[in-house]
DNA sequence: TTATTTACTGGAAACGTTTGCGTAAATAAA
DNA sequence: TTTATTTACGCAAACGTTTCCAGTAAATAA
């Protein structure tokens, strides 16, 4: 191991304090300009690093944000990450990343470890999963700041950043009632998720707007198995052969939907017309081309991070409710044309 | 702020020195069963979690690796997070991720930061601009151990891992050349990356394999911008309207020549014929779908992650120069097609 | 009975940083 | 001249762990 170089060495070779070098480092204005200059040199020179865990566990600050989501493997979640990301070196920030899975117990044993201080802030976008919220609870109580971002949890009173999800949920059933459709699906990842409520909520006020009736065995929850997916939904198209328009809640129940038609012969969107909650970059090059609900994902994160950043950098533990609600935009293409 | 609970509050609160509490938390044998019971009993109850960075100042060891990545935005590096995270969650680490977004400058940053200890490895996919390495041998000169993936940099003599990419490429060519191309474009992000090399390598030998010529105009490098990628993958296609055939080296090309045919009318694979390397799971719905080289990402992950995890666990701080190679696959689908 | 081991436990140093406080010299004010 | 103030720096404590070094009491061996 070669002698580390820290603020020891570098004031033993200046013939200085430890004192003098941490504050000429930090530009004090309690030191010389001279000593500033003789302090900096060497440390380039050196290339000194200081330690960030004794800085950590000095300043009770670890300049390090925490970001809990499901997948990564997510158009949303991956563009959600770029907007944080952006935010966080801004403001020379370290971003960490845990992946629930959406599984509950993870969630769990996550915010277990988080309250040992490791972060700052708390970026969170809850499990499907979850329904006991007693381990986020525990965060706050540990005075650690949480913005929740697009999968809120509306039992922690925090700050939350979402988008229009049941306007979105109204105008997506809406565009399929427009073009003609009579039978409209519903697919969703998790019935206790706000944001699938909300999505659930504008689908049935969308029907009974047109005087359809709210049919309770046209709605479907997914999982993590996109092969199941596309079972379930195959079984349910079999089952209601007259349904003539999905409505996605979110990107891979689309996606399952086309691998369901595919299998079943129904051709889109002739038969089967097709909306999705997505940010695929790609959606316009789909066979057919997707009908997409696209959220502002980057700036989702963004937001949410600035909203983080701003609390932490103030030293606010606990944040106060606000939410901040941007808004979807809906792309139609091909698969819902009439 | 409430009395933070740490070993000298649980000390107290037992009737028993901090040197036995830590110990009894740490299961350590020369603490009684009994005293371990009672410790174990308050620190659940308490919900008593140590500190990190007191810990990792102390132990010289922080359960943290970071990940060096151009993007997450992409299947590829989505995937093999996964990978990696699941390797690091097994182990206890925690996953840092830093984005170059390809920029020489800014993984020179990162690398700077990553001397302050703040991490006890490193797995890496180099930006596309880098040319200069200096910034990475520091690393390896401050005891970090790096295992570099897919993206490696060959200067640097560590552990790496990719994949097959000269054959790769040769295949995809060859399968381009059987399917009848005779002027087979090439797409590629950058020429000094090695894995372009590989790739660029494989696609001359193919050619020169079927008495083709190698032709410097045919071979494009593209950027980040997916809208002047696509405008410049058009022109190409204009100035050389004998072109039938495209090997696109990475993904987001593949889907630029998509866009660039659509543009120009030119039907897919009627007159020109697509194969792109990719992870896309919805390749295969694609308009027409698209004939992808899948590489094994999450298993890079999981492979490079679980080499860097036994190099830090072992205190091995310079890895061995050893290369592990997995294999691509090949799926043809309809943007081939004879 | 004495010597030696074994089983627990505690004191205190150390990791590298930041920062409150003290102080000497230099300067300004009286 | 004396007295305040400023400037520039050093000493040492603190952050919460881990771990080396002893130390005590009981148990075993001689």
């Amino acid at each position: 191991m070669p002698p580390a170089v820290n603020l020891k060495s570098l004031a033993q070779a200046l013939n200085l304090s430890i004192a003098t070098v941490s504050r000429a480092l930090q530009d004090s204005h309690e030191v010389s300009p001279q000593t500033k200059e003789r302090v900096r040199a060497l440390a380039a020179e050196l290339n000194y690093q200081p330690n960030a865990y004794a800085s950590s566990l000095r300043r009770n600050l670890s300049k390090t944000i925490g970001v809990v989501i499901p997948e990564v493997n997510n158009h949303f979640f991956s563009l959600a990450i770029n907007g944080i990301e952006e935010v966080a070196r801004q403001h020379d920030f370290h971003v960490i990343i845990y992946l629930t899975h959406d599984d509950y117990a993870r969630e769990v044993a996550i915010a277990q470890y988080l309250t040992g201080g490791r972060i700052d802030g708390l970026l969170m976008s809850v499990a499907s999963g979850s329904q006991d919220f007693a381990h986020l609870h525990k965060l706050q109580e540990n005075k650690l700041p949480i913005v929740f971002f697009d999968r809120v949890c509306e039992e922690v009173s925090t700050a939350k950043v979402t988008t229009n999800d049941y306007e979105s949920g109204f105008r997506a059933t809406q565009h399929l009632l427009e073009a003609g459709c009579r039978h409209v699906a519903h697919l969703l990842v998790s019935g206790n998720l706000s944001i699938g409520r909300s999505r659930m909520q504008g689908y049935a006020a969308a029907l009974q707007a047109h005087g359809l009736p709210y049919d309770e065995d046209l709605v479907l929850s997914g999982g993590n198995d996109q092969e199941r997916n596309a079972t379930l939904i195959k079984e349910l198209l079999e089952r209601r052969p007259e349904i003539d328009g999905i409505f996605a809640s979110v990107e891979h129940l689309a996606i399952g939907s086309y691998h369901a038609c595919q299998r079943l012969g129904r051709s889109i969107p002739e038969q089967v017309k097709i909306i999705g909650f997505s940010n695929l970059e790609i959606a316009a090059l789909l066979n057919p081309a997707l009908t997409t609900i696209t959220q502002p994902a980057y700036d989702i994160g963004r937001e949410a991070a600035v909203i983080l950043l701003r609390a932490v950098t103030r030293k606010k533990s606990v944040l106060p409710a606000q939410s901040l609600m941007l808004e979807s935009e809906l792309f139609a293409r091909a698969s819902t044309a009439r």
